[in-house]
DNA sequence: CCGCTAGGTTGTAAAATGCAACTCTAGGAA
DNA sequence: TTCCTAGAGTTGCATTTTACAACCTAGCGG
């Protein structure tokens, strides 16, 4: 198999996961679709982020961020805070009741990972990670 | 680096792709859109598939797939058949048509990765493409 | 003090999807 | 043979997620 031909693997093993990924939301945990729960989480991770953040992170639309936020706000998972030092903009913050739920859901998602990988030893599912930190960092471009 | 912190790293970078990606489809390619593009990729490579093998390969419901590829057969990009050797169901073929645009997407897309992984070794890259498969290929019930 | 601009919101339209109800027909049972 | 069941596909409908564009708002530099 020369390089090409592995490429072309990755390609095909890459569109079936997303695709794959596309009807989980809602399937996987209830009351934190993945939408929301992988917003939750970049703001509870990248302490004091702003919406642009997001908007950086997931290349999306400033609009769908506002959104998305929006409604973790009117939950209560999520409270905006004008953080003067910050000059424009909102600071995000997970609030306790959005953590209370984040971590809920992380175990479950956590669960269901760790079943799929229960056959990997330690070193292939570090690589694993390494690789896919690699790909997600390089710059589209 | 205990294995349960692996396994977050994992599940981390696996969202970020995923999230990434939903907006991907029309931005690569104005014809072929990741759905409708992975759709014909699968009929092309599943030599005499029909709609039920896309909804397992996929994992979607049948509404989804018959839409989509009704939508391709509009197009003339797929042709459904009636093979009386299936029995039921509708043998799916890919056109030239079909096949000339799939090539060109191909080409797109596989530019678009060679470029990620262009400080890749063959075996790193071939390590990921293995690892990837491996990962879907794990029953997710 | 004033315009510029970064950050955010809202209006609108499109795509993708799931669920449910329906049709059609092949294949087996009686 | 006839009938009934189950597999395959379609269609109606609602929901979610998204982008684009127009807009608002308030710091910041001059």
């Amino acid at each position: 198999m020369d390089r090409e031909e592995i490429a072309a693997a990755v390609q095909r093993e890459l569109t079936v996961f997303a695709r794959r990924v596309r009807g989980v939301p809602q399937r996987l945990h209830q009351e934190l679709p993945l939408v929301a729960y992988s917003m939750l989480s970049s703001i509870d991770a990248a302490d004091g982020c702003r919406s642009v953040d997001l908007v950086t992170l997931y290349r999306l639309d400033k609009s769908t961020v506002s959104r998305q936020v929006g409604d973790l706000e009117r939950r209560g998972l999520v409270a905006k805070t004008t953080d003067p030092a910050h000059g424009r903009g909102q600071v995000l913050a997970v609030t306790p009741a959005g953590r209370a739920l984040l971590h809920e859901a992380a175990a479950t998602r956590q669960a269901e990972l760790t079943r799929r990988v229960a056959t990997w030893s330690d070193e292939e599912l570090a690589a694993f990670a390494a690789a896919l930190q690699r790909y997600n960092a390089a710059e589209p471009d």
